[in-house]
RNA sequence: GCGUAGGUGGCGGAGCGGUCAAUCGCAACAGACUGUAAAUCUGUCGCCCUAUGGGCUACGAAGGUUCAAAUCCUUCCCUACGCACCA
């Protein structure tokens, strides 16, 4: 956590804990709340660990799991390191690039810190982490022919996704099928007592729990925790541009929350924020008499990024974006470039990255969309050359401050 | 193994010898509008070149035919579907 310390948290409401943000609970809510009144339990959150950063669909996991911790349940943090070094060639023939063993140790490494932002791995329960190399790397092809004979290939194909590219006729593959299977034994080695997921992984959940009554003879719940998207477009995680991760700065959260459709708000509240469902119906009904949503994604970035920075920096991310967007100002967090006399602006942004190329740059030179961020004056030269020291807005938010050497 | 239909830009999907860097839709980017958005409208959307022009690289891969190929031929690779095979 980082403002607050994990003891001084309230008990969570069970009910709160059961439903809001839930997408659906395996086999049903009402018995596995009475499962979770009469004993402890163990309960675990798997990810793969592909990138360095965890993001805002983890997060909605996390939290659940650190109100289960406080609950006193054991929590288990899962990290998929056999299934991420493997990787997954579903595309076409652009295979995903295996990660090396030592690539999935460092983002777990990494995913350990950031995790622990939301629970705990100190104290009496604390939370445990596990790696599924640690069974999957031993099984024999006599095993994983065992396991696979618990399933059916009708029962696979249930899953949406295949069903599209049978419908397609789009290919899929054996170890496709593998995944699902791998990702429900892990159920089985951990004899866990239940898993959280985001509900597109519904159907792997659902698999380790049959492996489960099948192999352990042991109930497992699955809880899907929804998604956010937005209801009508699905803008949120398709363009991966706005999907907040665990190590942007205050100022990167703020304008990716201020960039979501208005239709994400009321959800955003419930599934990424700690506001009081009171406050939630509040909100509700603000949005319903009219208030500018404007206002209330504004508070749903503060909300967010409280979650992972302090009050200041909160306010600074706030003020940052109000100057830079809706006053025209400049961003705090603005790249800086020292050049030497005579450059061409053209070939600074292209080593910036801030544009793919030249061809590009003269587009947007074309377009009127790059200009001195502080006169607001339009770049129409493509060969301009830096003569002075001076910060430039290309198109809505890039910027690139360029100092003269 | 046989047969059929296919493999085109980030995705979907046209084109089937020159006018193709490739219609169109989505995504993306830019401009206008706005609430920073969304929606809408307009424009852009391979790379390089001081350019209303020129060059280069691209249409599964490699060769070939042709003045000219994404388009024709050959071989190979891959996918789907049907048939056969089925320990």
């Amino acid at each position: 956590m980082s403002k607050k310390d994990l003891q001084n948290l309230s008990n969570p409401d069970i009910n709160e804990l059961l439903s809001r943000g839930i997408e659906k609970i395996y086999p049903n809510q009402e018995f596995f709340k009475k499962n979770l009144e009469e004993r402890k339990i163990t309960l675990y959150f798997g990810i793969d660990p592909t990138g360095p950063t965890l993001h805002l669909g983890h997060m909605i996991s996390l939290k659940k799991l650190r109100d289960f911790q406080l609950l006193g349940h054991k929590i288990i943090l899962l990290i998929g390191d056999f299934t991420a070094t493997i990787g997954d060639p579903s595309g076409k023939e652009n295979t995903r690039k295996m990660l090396t063993t030592q690539e999935v140790l460092d983002n777990a490494k990494l995913y350990k810190e950031q995790a622990s932002k939301f629970i705990s791995f100190e104290g009496s329960n604390k939370a445990e982490i596990e790696y599924n190399s640690k069974w999957l790397s031993k099984m024999t092809f006599k095993d994983i022919i065992e396991l696979s004979s618990q399933m059916t290939v009708d029962q696979m194909l249930k899953r949406d996704m295949f069903e599209k590219r049978m419908e397609n006729n789009e290919p899929i593959y054996i170890h496709e099928f593998l995944y699902p299977l791998m990702q429900g034994y892990d159920s089985v080695a951990l004899n866990v007592d239940a898993e959280i997921g985001g509900n597109d992984q519904t159907f792997n959940m659902l698999v380790g729990r049959d492996l489960m009554k099948s192999l352990n003879n042991k109930e497992k719940f699955v809880i899907a925790v929804k998604l956010l998207v937005d209801p009508t477009g699905k803008k949120m995680g398709k363009t991966e541009g706005n999907m907040i991760t665990f190590k942007d700065t205050n100022y990167e959260m703020y304008g990716k929350v201020m960039s979501w459709t208005d239709g994400m708000i009321v959800e955003g509240f419930e599934i990424c924020t700690d506001v009081s469902l009171d406050e939630l119906e509040n909100i509700k009904k603000e949005l319903k008499e009219g208030k500018n949503p404007k206002e209330l994604k504004m508070r749903l970035a503060r909300e967010i990024i409280s979650l992972f920075y302090n009050d200041e920096e909160v306010e600074q991310a706030e003020k940052n974006f109000t100057e830079t967007f809706s006053d025209g100002g400049l961003p705090k967090d603005l790249s800086e470039v020292d050049v030497s006399k005579d450059s061409l602006l053209s070939d600074i942004l292209v080593a910036q990255k801030i544009v793919d190329s030249k061809s590009e740059f003269r587009r947007l030179i074309d377009q009127g969309a790059v200009r001195d961020a502080e006169t607001g004056e339009k770049i129409t030269d493509p060969f301009y050359k830096i003569e002075e020291d001076r910060v430039f807005k290309i198109g809505a938010r890039r910027f690139i401050k360029i100092k003269v050497k």
